[in-house]
DNA sequence: TTGCACACTTATTAGTAAATAAGTAATTTA
DNA sequence: TAAATTACTTATTTACTAATAAGTGTGCAA
């Protein structure tokens, strides 16, 4: 199963959009690596906005298919799955897509806001029913409602990523692990 | 006392820097609503990496002013009033000077880096601190220890002023009082 | 076999970016 | 009062940006 161009421009993309910045990458960027034309970028994406609507909806793709895998696990284990998922990112040395998003927001057009929005609302829903049903089965213990500590374990960790950048690699690891202790009885 | 040719580029930068991110904004920006000429801006920075450097030092004057003034409150209103400071960036339509530089941080020059590293550490110093000092007189309650604390804090309410960019108003509210509740007894 | 969509390349454009050299007027210093 | 410094402007350069028009080869479908 070979990756298509549309799709290598994709990764490419979003790779570029989360270690530099959207406004800090240009189609050059993409092209030279991939041994393609600029011309041929366009072709798949009339424009830089295109892309990032594209990047969002792929990130939209991954986070269903993920949180399918995912249904069947406990409130625990999914809230680890995914603490470790961002923990990746870090090595990588990227940023969490959302607040790549986020710091460049006045300069994207209203059709991939929109799509960052759904993406977003996505997460903070699987967070806030993952969180509500650890309360339930009492695996989970917090003093705030379901979407609050959703926000708030979202926000720690998406901004760890950027934090981590400044502050150097072990404080990640603090963070991450605080999350859960705190949760967890 | 009038605003410096000088101190007028700085704190526009600071707003573009915020509002768009830094590879969104020229110098153009800048020198037009200041109603001088492109060059004129580069003579006081030289590059763009110079008025970066300018602007987190000036961050830095800020935060040590600031920290000052508040040196003999007690911890809990220390803390009100640094989320409050924050609550004023989100209204702005700005977002923390941490998470701006740390998404474009790849594009950024190891001078900028360092000084943008010192004041994020300045930061992280003045809440671990003041977590500790309200920990001591048993006002505020963590099982975390101070800087892990102090992380968490930081991250939350930085990353609260991006999140809510794409969810909304009312979400930094939240975040804001929980922080205050999760902490306070 | 013809034609047509697909996935590009070639070539170019209009606009904008940061940056700099050289000049100027006003103020400060020796 | 002469010389130097400050704070700019004028004018230009080099480089890059996203974007587009027009052309090309390949393969599939009628």
């Amino acid at each position: 199963m070979s990756t298509s161009t549309r799709e290598k421009i994709i990764q490419l993309g979003d790779d570029l959009l989360r270690k530099q910045g959207f406004n800090a990458f240009s189609y050059a960027d993409i092209s030279k690596p991939l041994h393609i034309k600029n011309a041929a970028v366009h072709y798949h994406f009339p424009s830089k906005q295109d892309l990032a609507v594209a990047i969002a909806l792929w990130h939209k793709d991954i986070f269903d298919r993920f949180s399918q895998k995912m249904a069947n696990k406990e409130p625990k284990d999914r809230l680890k799955t995914f603490l470790n998922f961002y923990h990746s990112i870090h090595l990588s040395e990227k940023v969490d897509i959302i607040g790549a998003f986020a710091t460049d927001w006045h300069s994207l057009e209203p059709k991939v806001q929109t799509e960052v929005q759904e993406f977003t609302e996505l997460v903070i829903n699987w967070l806030s029913e993952l969180i509500q049903e650890g309360l339930d089965i009492g695996q989970f213990r917090t003093t705030q409602n379901a979407r609050t500590t959703a926000l708030r374990i979202l926000s720690s960790i998406f901004a760890s990523t950027q934090l981590v950048r400044i502050t150097g690699d072990h404080d990640f690891t603090r963070v991450k692990n605080s999350i859960l202790e705190e949760l967890i009885n």
